[in-house]
Parts: C-alpha cells; structure tokens; sequence
DNA sequence: CTCCCGTGAACCAATTTTGAGCCAATTTTC
DNA sequence: GAAAATTGGCTCAAAATTGGTTCACGGGAG
C-alpha cells in the first residue's frame, strides 16, 4: 500500500514492469547506446540500474530476443542484430521513423491497387463485412471510434484483395499509423466536417466495389486518399 | 441523465459518476494517454485520483470495455485495444509465410512506382551505383554471386526513390526472398539463358533511368518483372 | 417503501515481481 | 593449463499487484 503511493507520486522513480522495461530498452537501444561493441550490459547490472529483479529484467531482454532485436550467449552476453542492417529487426526498427509524407505516397500506390483487387476477388459476404465497418464509421460520433472503424474499413478492403503479403503490408501502416506522432497528427486535423467528407468519399468507394467496378473503386480511392494527404499535411 | 446533469453542476457537489467518468476516461485515450505502452493504470489507482470508490471506476471500465475500447486482464492490468504494440513482430512473423505467387504481384505494383520515383529523383551518384551494381550482375559466373548483384541493382533503384518507407519495404521483401523455400525456387529456375536475358532488361530499366525517362522506367521494370514472373512459377 | 447507485470493505483468482540459489558456458586471471 | 570471475539459463517459493466478486450500508428518486 505505501509502497503503491510512494509509487504513484514520485515521478523520478516509476517502477517498471518487465514490459515498460523492454520499451524503454528497445528506445535507448534505437538511439545508438551500446552500438560501438553492440553488447548490453549484463543482465544483473541491468537490473539494478532499472532497480528491479534479474527475473523481470530476463523476462525484457528475452521480449527483445523474442522479435529478434537481440541475441544471447551463455558466459559471453547479449549482443544487438541491429548492427547487421539486413536484419529484419533493424528493418522493422527503421520503419517506425516513416514519415507521414512518405506513407501517405505509398497508401496512394497500394490502396488503389488493393481497392481494384477487391472489386473483382471480394466474395458478398467480405463486401458486406466493409459496408458493415463504413456503416459503424458514419455512424459514430466521438474520433476514436470513428478513427477505429475508418481503419477497419480500409483493412477490410485489403481482406478482400486475396493478396496476404499485401494485407500485411497494410497491417504494418495501421501499426505505425496508431502510434505517438501520427496520433497527434491525426488528431490536430479531426474535425466533424472532414469526417463526413470522409464518410461521402467512403460511400463512393464502397458503391464501386459493389458494382464490381474496379477501376472506379481505383480511382475512388485514390480521391479519397488525396483528401486525406491534404487535411493531414495541410498542402 | 437529468439525476447526473445537475450532480455534476452543483458547485458544492463535484463528484462524478460512472458514466461522467467513462466519459472523462474515453477523452484521455482519445488524447493520446497511456498509448505508450497501452496499459491503463490500475484501478485502484484511477479511484484515488477520481475520488471515487473503486466499485464505480469499474462500472466505468467496464462500460470502455462493452465498446471495446480496453480490454482486462486480471493479475495484468487493463489495456487499450487501440495501440498494439506487439502486433508488429506478428505482423512481420505472418509474412514470412508470404507466398511468391503474391509477392511477385506486389513487386510488379511498387518496383515500376519505385522506379518511376527514381528518374526523377535520382542524384548522379545514386544512379552511378545503380550503373556499378548492373555491371558486376552482368559479369558474375556463378549463380549466388548474380542473385546477389540482381538484388543490389534493384535495391539501388529503391534507394533512389526518396521514399525511405518504400525502401524499408522493399528490404523485407529481399530479406523474405533470402530465405529457404525462395532459394530453392530461384535455384531451380537459374539458367544462363535467363541471366543473359535479366542482363539486357536490367540494361533497358538503367538506360531509362540514365535518360530521366520517369515511364519508361516504369515500363521497362514492370516487363522486367513479368519475366521474372514467367519464370519463377511458370506461367 | 422500493429501487438504483455510490461507498467502503473484504476476499478471491490470475498474474507478475522478487529474491535466492545453483548450473553451464565463456572469458579473464594467474 | 588451471583457477577464478563473469554471464546467461533455470527453478522455486513467497510477496505484491490487479481485476473479479460479493456484501452491508446509506441516500436520493420514483
């Protein structure tokens, strides 16, 4: 109990859990600590740093080794893969600085391909499942919902495209998109009208997939993405 | 709702209510906090800090949790839907399984984009490296040696493209094509008839480039790309 | 009066953290 | 080369954290 209050009020000192823990690694990490030999620090040393237990700073390390940021060798010490630039960590690593100018280029270039594979591939029932999300996205009043479910209808245009590898790659934008910076940037241009311009451009998008029209879902999206270039980055 | 709306005008009674304090809870996600690491403090910590008793902050949570806002975890904590911060490794684990069928569709849809980008963008030297990379491709003997220099050539024209996502996305899609069941189809479909042939196409694709002849490029990568196609599932 | 809601408290169950110890592989020291 | 120190791998029980549940009480609304 005391110590909870202690916790709670005492900005200097958070306690850290093995998750927060592993964040906190990987950002130090993504700054360039420990590049000049690429070896950590120990495990022991490392917990007293972070004031915590071996047990909960193994339970970190081995999230990092998990996504293959790190490797570990008995008696010798954990090592980074990032200094290897191939590496898929290092890859993913780089990913996570994407600039919103430089995604919204590449959602021009996918989503309209993704739209027009939908429109010939997409079963009833997957073309149902993304006027159900574009419904709810309307629908809703407050912008996290509606940001939820904006989303969820463009994944589920990429569902329909039968393409995997491009399901994913947009699973990956999703990701970047819901973190810090691009939160605050897509809320700063949040606005209730923009919102139903978006809803309109959705509908058009949704009406061309439904006639099996692809080069018209292209095109629609394309718009609508244009739209959403120009509020984000006010050109 | 009239019971609640004078409750919380009331000068001398500022307490807040279950639904006042979903309310105030969907406000602070929508603006950003606990997206870090996803997890919501404690509930006995949002009573003490709302002044409530813990009974009522879990109506409230609970009523974030039906819209699935957050989900709960007993012994963990509770956390929002929104922000996946694992989801990442996930994502990049599931594309591995990235069938050549797909890839090879998506590599026709950027690589012709990429590019593209690249006659216009490109610096001298960075078309200069590109020129380097197609020569050694051309002169190499052996089969690993040309894969390799095949690879840099069009990871070089990426490298052009100014678009750093882009080239972090061609770079999983080399990093995936390095591994087992790709060599193995590559292996099988090597011949030097077809190297010669990969030569003089990769010739076509760097004399556009050379000559700032942005669709011409495109061009010339997206037929390059289709023989690559024809002969790694042969169609 | 009855019903609903908030309060405060206690207890339960799932999970995490702790702290300690020992082992095995490797490096360092002598 | 042998001994000592370092370092990750592993186990275990106790303590702490945290959501889940129930109960008794009180006040205000219908």
């Amino acid at each position: 109990m005391v110590h909870y209050w202690i916790r709670s009020t005492l900005p200097n000192m958070p306690k850290l859990v093995a998750n927060d823990i592993a964040i906190a690694l990987k950002k130090r990490i993504s700054l360039g600590e420990w590049l000049e030999n690429g070896r950590m620090p120990p495990e022991r040393d490392l917990a007293s740093e972070f004031g915590v237990a071996r047990n909960t700073v193994r339970r970190a390390v081995s999230m990092l080794e998990d996504d293959g940021t790190v490797v570990r060798h008995v008696g010798r010490g954990t090592f980074l893969t990032a200094g290897n630039p191939d590496s898929m960590a290092a890859t993913v690593a780089r990913m996570e600085g994407t600039s919103p100018a430089d995604m919204m280029e590449i959602r021009q270039l996918l989503e309209p391909a993704a739209a027009s594979f939908a429109a010939t591939n997409a079963s009833a029932g997957e073309l149902n499942a993304v006027r159900e999300a574009h419904k709810i996205a309307c629908a809703s009043q407050d912008m996290p919902t509606f940001e939820h479910w904006d989303a969820e209808f463009h994944h589920r245009i990429f569902a329909c495209s039968r393409n995997d590898f491009l399901k994913e790659i947009h699973n990956l934008m999703r990701i970047l998109r819901n973190q810090r910076p691009w939160f605050e940037m897509k809320k700063r241009s949040f606005s209730e009208e923009r919102r139903a311009i978006y809803c309109s451009e959705h509908q058009v998008v949704l009406d061309a997939l439904l006639a099996r029209d692809s080069e018209g879902a292209s095109d629609a999206m394309l718009t609508h993405l244009r739209t959403v270039e120009r509020n984000l980055l006010g050109r």
